[in-house]
RNA sequence: GCGCGUAUAGCUCAGUGGUAGAGCGCUGCAUUCACAUUGCAGAUGUCCGUGGUUCGAAUCCACGUACGCGCACCA
């Protein structure tokens, strides 16, 4: 720390500024003063808003939180440029991907999911939420985030609950909701339906079973499935099976015979396998559209517990992966197995939380039509009212929503917001009700249950925009400035939060998305636990400061997106820091070496009141050392202004990490390494235009610094300008 | 298969129609000086390949190759 001691007559000014800077000393002092005198709530000023996506409320701080920095180097930004910054903060409950860590946890009790009760499951899991949450927020602050975190909104906030609510209750009378069996990607493990964002195709090796069927040879991966076949299809152009078109064939089952209509349809490829295909409506997406197309029955052969059915006959009660193996075999001793191509590669569905693989299961859903609601989308995106950064996002944005289908919201788990649909048995009809006095009048009627069903957490976050603004302040703060967040997120999230806030408040909900890409290792590759190159913030913080970390996020990424987050790199942050500091450092120590000090004035007016003119100068110099030194600040002065220009730029154009490496090399190899060593010998000795010239250039330079590096500057800035000052009421 | 992007020093990446750049790493020198978390100097490149446009291409164009991402398909 830096402190002047005045002793004794008060005349004689020791300096005691630590030759190093020292994040541990300031970083938790900063923000402590930040939070306690209103620094992280908006000044007077043209509104400026960005909503913090809400980070999974159990969750703590990984690698790919700290490109959170963005919104925090935009809020500290605009706020420099005059403006009432907001960041408003929340957690997201995350549904399914917190009831999974919750069954994980259970797990290690030896319990599971299944021995409770669903509304004590749901307390217990509300519970364990809260014990484990706000653990985030503190970290943020350690990264020295500027969020108003008395503002936060957790997405089970009761207002929350209801919104949603509404919002499905207005769909549902808006005719955009239905509900169906539907074929859905199915978890089994898991126990819930995932959205077709939600899974994870993986490359794999798996037999394809050539099997006799009827008067055919067709090729199956899924010979199991065989016992919810009802149909067989092949292409209508298909002159080789022309004649069997829609007739009957008898086919030999495993376990009887029975016949199956044989169906044309465009889907089947003629080319692959033999070009005949057996439809199992009930256990595959595509034979599930043949089936709507057809009109064929649909069989259940598997159950939601990954095992075959009774329709399996002896086969019921195997799991799908026994059943497989033992079909193949029994096909193979009835000299049905024509061959098994044991090379056969193709991508399967699997669920992205545990792995495993999915079961297209028929399964009762809500759904939202998207045909209609999605036009306003992409007409808001080709029309830029949302822009994205970098540019090739609204490209991925519009291709996407091109093919974006009808989104099943309905999850079977018990950790959401519950589906306010309430069943009559006996009229078959379904009612909503959000009305919580109603829905309890609703279920006195033993006739009458609530779907179990929750949302899909999209379904809520993707209204996020909606609910975290208070009722007057979408006047002025709507639709909000700044979406910083994840790419691989733009589906799941952006889209939806579009789509809901033109269909709720006809307005776009920010005007820029900025996306960032995955933070990874210092090669590039994605970090992951099975890879073992995990890099965890919060040591790498500790170690070197929040300055250093959230600056190498930025220093040297390119375009591309990868961000490479490597200890060298943020030690050379480190390193950058100091060097600031040390500027600092030696400015003050030369503070007291001007000799225009008279006692009547403080040391602050005496050296940044620039009309002062300094009339005792004292400093005797030659009129060319003069001159030259008078040249040096001119052409500071002049390459200074140049370097704003340029900040100023990019910094509205969200080129982050091009404002940040000029501002580095200016701040280092010119400000430092050239203009402080070319004035030295003047300012040592007392020449105080040189001076002020260098510290005006450098507070200003503090200032521009100061989005990216919080905690350095502001420490310097109190050295210089005393503890109670901050640099954040200081403009641009 | 379709679309998008990338390819530059040992590594990670900037960059520009006219002499090839940074950080880290490496080599040498300096040091009572704000900073050794420093400074100065230095070495290191078929700028992916091929062809084209041009007075001139690493830069623009075409094709190819490799990698990454998105989408579709996958019986």
């Amino acid at each position: 720390m830096f402190r002047l001691k005045n002793q004794g007559g008060g005349d004689s000014i020791e300096l005691d500024m630590d030759t190093k800077f020292v994040p541990s000393d300031h970083e938790k002092k900063i923000y402590d003063f930040w939070e306690s005198n209103g620094y992280l709530r908006p000044t007077s000023g043209e509104p400026y808003t960005i909503l913090m996506p809400p980070p999974n409320a159990n969750a703590s701080l990984h690698a790919g939180h700290g490109m959170y920095t963005i919104d925090d180097i935009m809020i500290r930004f605009k706020r420099l440029n005059g403006m009432a910054s907001l960041w408003i903060p929340g957690l997201d409950h995350a549904g399914f991907e917190t009831q999974y860590v919750y069954e994980k946890h259970l797990a290690k009790q030896g319990k599971s999911r299944f021995d409770f009760e669903r509304d004590a499951l749901y307390k217990d899991i509300f519970k364990f939420v809260k014990e484990n949450s706000g653990l985030i927020f503190e970290q943020f602050k350690k990264l020295g985030f500027l969020a108003d975190w008395e503002r936060s909104v957790f997405t089970l906030d009761d207002r929350v609950v209801l919104f949603v609510q509404e919002t499905f209750k207005k769909l549902v009378e808006d005719g955009f909701v239905y509900r169906d069996e539907y074929i859905v990607n199915y978890c089994t493990h898991d126990g819930t339906s995932l959205a077709e964002l939600e899974i994870k195709y993986v490359e794999r090796k798996d037999p394809l079973y050539y099997i006799k069927y009827g008067p055919f040879t067709l090729a199956t991966v899924r010979p199991e499935t065989k016992f919810g076949d009802t149909a067989i299809a092949v292409n209508p152009k298909d002159s080789r099976y022309k004649q069997w078109v829609g007739k009957e064939v008898e086919v030999d089952g495993l376990l009887d015979k029975f016949k199956l209509k044989v169906i044309a349809d465009e889907y089947v490829n003629p080319d692959f396998g033999t070009g005949v295909v057996k439809v199992t409506p009930a256990h595959d997406p595509n034979d599930f559209e043949m089936g709507r197309r057809h009109s064929l029955e649909i069989k259940q052969v598997i159950g939601r517990d990954g095992r075959l059915t009774e329709i399996a006959g002896p086969y019921a009660g195997l799991k799908v992966r026994v059943a497989r193996e033992k079909v193949a075999h029994d096909l193979q001793d009835k000299g049905l197995m024509v061959k098994i191509d044991k090379e056969y590669v193709h991508s399967v569905a699997t669920c992205y939380k545990c792995g495993r693989d999915l079961e297209p299961l028929t399964i009762p859903n809500w759904y939202i039509k998207v045909e209609t609601l999605k036009k306003s989308v992409i007409e808001a995106v080709k029309k830029d009212e949302v822009k994205f950064t970098p540019k090739k996002y609204k490209k991925q944005m519009l291709d996407w929503l091109e093919v974006m289908h009808d989104w099943p919201i309905s999850r079977q788990i018990v950790w959401g917001i519950r589906i306010p649909a309430f069943y009559h048995k006996k009229e078959n009809k379904w009612t909503i009700e959000i009305d919580e006095e109603k829905q309890k009048e609703l279920l006195k009627n033993p006739d009458i249950t609530q779907d179990t069903d929750t949302f899909d957490t999209w379904f809520s976050s993707g209204q996020w925009p909606l609910f975290t603004l208070k009722e007057q302040e979408f006047k002025t703060h709507f639709p909000t400035d700044f979406m910083g967040t994840l790419s691989d997120i733009l589906k799941f999230w952006i889209s939806r939060m579009i789509l809901f806030s033109l269909y709720r408040y006809d307005k776009v909900p920010f005007k820029d998305v900025y996306l960032w890409s995955m933070v990874a290792d210092s090669k590039g590759k994605k970090m992951s636990k099975s890879r073992g190159n995990v890099v965890n913030p919060v040591e790498l913080i500790d170690k070197y400061g929040a300055d250093a970390f959230r600056a190498s996020l930025l220093f040297g990424v390119g375009q591309g997106g990868i961000v490479n987050l490597a200890e060298d790199k943020v030690r050379a942050m480190r390193n950058f820091a100091n060097k600031i500091w040390n500027v600092g450092r030696f400015l003050l120590t030369n503070r007291d070496s001007a000799p225009s000090r008279h006692s009547g004035e403080s040391s602050d007016s005496r050296i940044l009141n620039k009309k002062d003119p300094g009339p005792r100068q004292t400093w005797q110099a030659s009129k060319a050392e003069l001159d030259s030194a008078r040249m040096t600040i001119e052409s500071l002065q002049k390459e200074y202004n140049e370097v704003k220009k340029q900040y100023m730029t990019d910094m509205e154009q969200y080129r982050f990490s091009t404002a940040f490496d000029r501002l580095y090399e200016f701040i280092w190899h010119r400000f430092a390494d050239y203009y402080i060593e070319e004035l030295k010998d003047a300012v040592i000795s007392g020449n105080i235009e040189a001076y002020r010239e260098l510290e005006s250039v450098y507070l200003n330079l503090l200032i521009l610094f100061h989005p990216f590096m919080p905690f350095v500057t502001e420490a310097v800035w109190k050295e210089i300008k005393g503890e109670e000052s901050s640099i954040l009421n200081e403009r641009i």
